[in-house]
DNA sequence: TCGCGATCTTTTCGCTTGAACACCGGCGCG
DNA sequence: CGCGCCGGTGTTCAAGCGAAAAGATCGCGA
C-alpha cells in the first residue's frame, strides 16, 4: 500500500505541494508537463496515476485539478491567528495593536469556538511564572467576558498586562502569579482585551 | 476595499470553504450552480466576481477551479503532527505507540526544521512542573540526538517518561523538574525517543 | 529470459469549465 | 427619476483539461 516513491515521483509530489502553496491551486496535467519539460501531458498523467496507486494522492475522476493529499482532508479547520506584538507580564507597558505576522493552527486542537475573535501575544516578563507562563511564550486569547479566575490581557489605566482576573468583595482586580509582583487595583476602569485560551511555547 | 458581504455572498463563501474542506478542491461554477439550485451558471460567476471585487477571494483567469482565499496564500507550511498517546511525566509508565489523532500547525511558528520526524504526546503528571510543563499539556518532540539540558522523552528500562537529560561525570541520566521526584539512573540502556521542541496548552 | 513497473512520446476524443453577451426585476441613493 | 449594485435567467463559444489507445526504452527481480 505505502510503497516507496521513486526520485521522480518525489519531485512530482514536491511540485504539487509547492504549486499548492504558491498559487493556491493544484497544477493541471499540462502545467505539470510544462514545468518538467515533458513533451506530452500523458507523462504527467501516468505519474499521477502511479502516485494514486501508492496512496500518496487521491483524485476525483473527471474533475479539473482534482488532486488531493489524503492527509489534508481529515485535517480540522485551520485558523490564522494574528499576532499583535508583545505584552508585558511583568511591569505594565503599553501594547501596540500592530500586526506582527500570524500563526496557523487547527482550532479543533485548541477547542476554540469557530467564530470567536482570537489573537495572540508574545509574553514578556515573569509575572505569571507561577501559572507556568514564561517569558517568550505566545499566548492565544479570545475576546470575551472574563470569568473569575481566568487569565486575561487587560487594559488597566491605559496599559496592557497579562494577569489573573480575580473578584473579591464584588470588586474585580488583577493579580500577578508571582509573589514579587503586587496586585493591580484599577484606578478607574478595567478593560479586558482577551481571555487566555491557549499557550504556545517553542524551545530555544 | 473590504466592503460588507451580503447574506447571499456569505453563503457562497461558506460553501467554498466547506467544499474545500470536504472534497479538497474548489467547486466549479457549475457545481456552485447546482448546490444553490441556480438555473444558470452565470449566477455563480457573477457572485464570484463580486467576491473578488470585495477582496474576499482571488481568481486565476482562465484556469479551472482557480479560486483562492488570499489568507491561505501567505500562510506558512503546515505540518500534521501525530499524537502518540500520553506520556508519564510523573511515574514511569509504558507508552503505547498508537496514533490518537493529530494536530496541524505551521512549522514556521515553531521553528521546526522541515523534514524532521516530529510527534506529539500528552503529558500526564507533574514531575516537570518546575520546567513549567503541566499535567495535560501537549509536548511536541523531534526525533534527534539530545544535547545536555534538553528535555526529552526517554525509554528508560522499558518505560517512557518526560524528563530533563543531564550528563554528569560522563554519565547521562534523567532528572525530574520537581524535587518530589528522584533522578532516574538508567540500569542498562537509555533510549531517547524525542527532544522537546515545543509545547501546546489549552485552557480548560 | 520473461515480465512488469517506471518514464516518456504522439495523437485523438470529448467532457469540463470559465467567460461573454443579452436581458430582467428589485432596491437604495443622490 | 435615473443609476449603480444585487441577484438572477438563458444561451453560446472556446479554451482548459482529463482520459484513452498505442508504443518505445530501460532496469530489475523471478
Amino acid at each position: 500500500m505505502k510503497a516507496e516513491l521513486t526520485n521522480r515521483q518525489k519531485e512530482i509530489v514536491e511540485h504539487l505541494r509547492m504549486s499548492q502553496r504558491m498559487t493556491g491551486v493544484m497544477p493541471s496535467t499540462r502545467e505539470i508537463q510544462h514545468y518538467f519539460g515533458f513533451a506530452s501531458q500523458t507523462a504527467a498523467m501516468s505519474h499521477l496515476r502511479a502516485l494514486e496507486r501508492k496512496g500518496v494522492i487521491q483524485r476525483l475522476p473527471g474533475k479539473a485539478r482534482a488532486v488531493v493529499f489524503p492527509g489534508d482532508l481529515d485535517r480540522g479547520e485551520i485558523a490564522d491567528i494574528p499576532i499583535y506584538g508583545s505584552i508585558a507580564a511583568g511591569m505594565a507597558q503599553d501594547s501596540e495593536p500592530e500586526r506582527e505576522g500570524s500563526i496557523a493552527l487547527d482550532i479543533s486542537a485548541l477547542g476554540i469556538p469557530r467564530n470567536s475573535r482570537t489573537f495572540a501575544l508574545k509574553v514578556r516578563g515573569d509575572s505569571m511564572i507561577d501559572a507556568h507562563i514564561c517569558n517568550g511564550d505566545t499566548v492565544i486569547l479570545e475576546f470575551r467576558e472574563p470569568r473569575k479566575g481566568d487569565i486575561v490581557a487587560a487594559l488597566i489605566d491605559g496599559e496592557t498586562t497579562l494577569k489573573r482576573y480575580v473578584v473579591e468583595k464584588g470588586k474585580p482586580f488583577l493579580r500577578a502569579e508571582n509573589p514579587d509582583f503586587p496586585d493591580l487595583i484599577p484606578a478607574r476602569e478595567l478593560v479586558i482585551q482577551g481571555v487566555l485560551v491557549a499557550l504556545l511555547r517553542h524551545a530555544a
